[in-house]
DNA sequence: GTCATACAGTTCTAAAATCGAACTGTCAAA
DNA sequence: TTTGACAGTTCGATTTTAGAACTGTATGAC
């Protein structure tokens, strides 16, 4: 599989991961939605090479993620925004933090809290259902086949390959 | 910064992403979710090289995120399940798909429904307050440093490195 | 007993991505 | 005139990943 097919797979998140999915990407995520803007903002928050940030911010902006905006004429500056799209990532930043905060802190406890302005308090996020609001377990969520799921006929075998029957384990 | 930093990092988001935030190790979880467990399994599902997948296994056992129980003897022979450390992930990989069934779908719909076995309804993921229980909006999160907070002093500095010297000339 | 196959890796070389540092170009302030 | 801020681009060296073949145990078919 090559890494622009990915966008291709009849899979959201194989889809999601073909446009952030790698650790650079993540991280000027975090950092535009910690409010930076700019290339040196990006550049001197991350330490990521020049070159390898001016092609993910390319990527972003081409994907909808981010808009380039200007911010000065002469010399001509452009501002790197998150757009609705962009914004829409938020459950999914505050998912990774989650799990970090979860189970990778130190002895020391949590580098960031989160505070809900609506309600004042520091919170977690927690994952609900749209339909009754219960969080979401794994084991209680079944998954079947969409609209634009691929027909069998199309599909890449995940199964092994038919299997006749193997050692001692009969059934 | 290296990849093994990453996981020092006083961030919780940049730690997780030393953990999970690679593409193929992403699409491991995704199979894992789908209840594959077996190396084969992963590979013929992935397309990923051996090479690779054996490494990003050890890896995710390293971290606790899967197990490799035996299932058999003779020849030895292991499946990789997720721990609970990894089950906790669903709420990452839930908001990934949600995104991408969001902002990435073509004209057919989604690839994949899911259903939630306790209200039987086909559901989207719902990020909410842990507090209140409202859902989330990146703008009412307010972001302040915590215990594990790095001190001033030991910060990385994310501003200019009081750089003395600019291109060619070294006096 | 020999052969083909399942499974779970390991090893090797070539290709691609990333790093690190320097270079380009515009403009403002000293 | 020189220096510095900013936003990139270019280029050689290093690291990762791809792709394919190989290792080794065990089983069932012939």
């Amino acid at each position: 599989m090559k890494w622009d097919e990915l966008e291709q797979e009849p899979c959201s998140m194989a889809r999601t991961i073909g446009v952030i999915g790698d650790r650079w990407t993540l991280l000027i995520l975090r950092e535009c939605f910690l409010r930076t803007r700019r290339f040196e903002g990006f550049q001197s928050a991350l330490g990521i090479t020049r070159h390898l940030l001016a092609e993910r911010l390319k990527k972003l902006v081409r994907q909808g993620v981010l808009r380039r905006v200007p911010y000065q004429e002469s010399p001509k500056r452009h501002e790197y925004i998150l757009t609705q799209k962009g914004l829409d990532l938020y459950p999914i930043m505050m998912a990774l933090v989650h799990w970090g905060d979860t189970h990778m802190v130190d002895e020391r406890g949590r580098p960031l809290l989160h505070q809900h302005r609506k309600c004042g308090k520091n919170f977690d996020p927690v994952m609900v259902c749209s339909e009754c609001g219960e969080p979401l377990l794994a084991k209680e969520v079944h998954t079947h086949p969409g609209p634009g799921a691929r027909a069998p006929s199309e599909r890449i075998s995940r199964d092994k390959p038919a299997k006749p029957k193997t050692r001692k384990q009969a059934a």
